[in-house]
DNA sequence: CAGTGGTCTAGACCACCTC
DNA sequence: AGGTGGTCTAGACCACTGA
């Protein structure tokens, strides 16, 4: 893997880059699975045939994306959900008196549909594909936070049912991770403010017409590859959503 | 600036923490103005005693904090708000179609007042300091999208007028900035959804009641220093926030 | 103690920009 | 051609962890 091989004059990609390219590839096939080590520096500089250097510029980029943890005198790992660090990397909500909470996840409904053209089209799918859908409450606290109505393709999560989801003890992407090996990595999300319906008016235990928070949120997994379609409705009357603008 | 003599044997700090902390200082006390070149990475190595490569290491994390930014072939340059490339850059604001639209800001009213235990708590002043209240309309496109309170500490401010908001061409940071030597560095927001008191729904011609998405903001200087807070009603309606999830 | 990641250096060479 | 940042190397030494 010398550069003068691996360089066409156009299109120059370091090495490390390259690293960065295989590394996720094996992180992608589950060579290395969530939360184990992978191997030293010294030994993946050997392997990949550059120098050490070269091997922790490319782990700098991954750590940077949330796809590895680096623990000094430890080694670097496979970042996880089930990590108690990256636990709720994802929930953007937070009591407003800044206390914590526990949150708990409470599965209220999970059936299989067709994919409408808006969900086949934010999942990647072709229109009539096979949907699997989940309702779920959270709860920040007592308080009712956030009911989602979540959209997953059939084909990643055909075990999927209420009773795999009513014994998940953490949270969703975690489960994801450890039942179906998909590993959440990213999302977009879209907020905006509504009235609430009569379902979510009733989940959240709000008025009918009281404003919430709509985050629409599509996940992705290596590759980009979406994985997961949501819609939240936040009630914000004990919470907030919390951004930190960079 | 040996390491055996900075750094005591309980709180290591490496070399390019301290470069860190000096290229902070000397961009805090505007020795380089936003959008000048700061001296080669080779001149700085000279000037603070230490190799290119820990210069490289503290410009690194200067640049992913948005202090600084890189150009291959030209140099490393003071980041600004008057850059096309970081004009709007706190704003998550978004057209529903996607579509590019301009953005457009129309001064409302600027008053003094004296700050209330709230506003005084986020911008760490005394209750009863002299703020600066401004209030604006953001239009994107045709559409009013989003009406702001900003309440700014009148000691950084004092020669804050209407005049001057009007003749402002681009955005307020970029006013701040130049004219007033405040760079805004980053911002944390809360958001909530609320119903449209009357004073917003007119200014943003929604009926009164309408769901509204309100973006509360501290915005901070360097240091931690906090020189602005805002309360931001933003119309949902042809727009949506956005946030991406790492 | 040995093994891991973290820091620092000096030097070579490459890609990009401007004159 | 000469300057800038960007990549890559080899090697030394330090800080942290756990047996």
């Amino acid at each position: 893997m010398s550069p003068s091989t691996t360089t066409p004059a156009l299109a120059f990609r370091p090495l490390y880059k390259q690293v960065v390219s295989l590394i996720t590839r094996s992180l992608e096939i589950g060579e290395w699975k969530p939360g184990v080590a992978l191997p030293s520096e010294a030994e993946l500089a050997v392997r990949y045939g550059v120098s050490q250097g070269t091997v922790r510029k490319a782990i700098d980029e991954l750590v940077s994306e949330n796809l590895l943890i680096r623990r000094q005198g430890k080694g670097t790992f496979v970042a996880t959900h089930n990590d108690p660090d990256s636990f709720a990397r994802f929930l953007c909500l937070a009591p407003n008196d800044g206390k914590t909470r526990s949150v708990s996840n409470v599965p209220l409904a999970c059936w299989r549909a067709k994919a409408g053209a808006d969900v086949a089209r934010h999942l990647g799918l072709e229109p009539g594909a096979l949907v699997i859908i989940v309702r779920r409450l959270l709860r920040i606290g007592e308080d009712p936070a956030a009911f989602d109505e979540i959209y997953l393709p059939g084909g990643l999560f055909s075990e999927l049912t209420m009773d795999v989801l009513n014994s998940a003890e953490s949270s969703l992407y975690s489960l994801f991770e450890s039942r179906f090996g998909v590993r959440a990595i990213r999302a977009n999300e879209r907020l905006r403010a509504v009235s609430a319906d009569k379902v979510s008016a009733e989940a959240l235990q709000v008025a009918e017409g009281s404003p919430l928070l709509l985050a629409e949120r599509v996940t992705f997994t290596y590759g980009d590859k979406p994985v997961e379609w949501r819609r939240g409705f936040y009630s914000t009357r004990n919470c907030h959503y919390h951004n930190e603008l960079g």
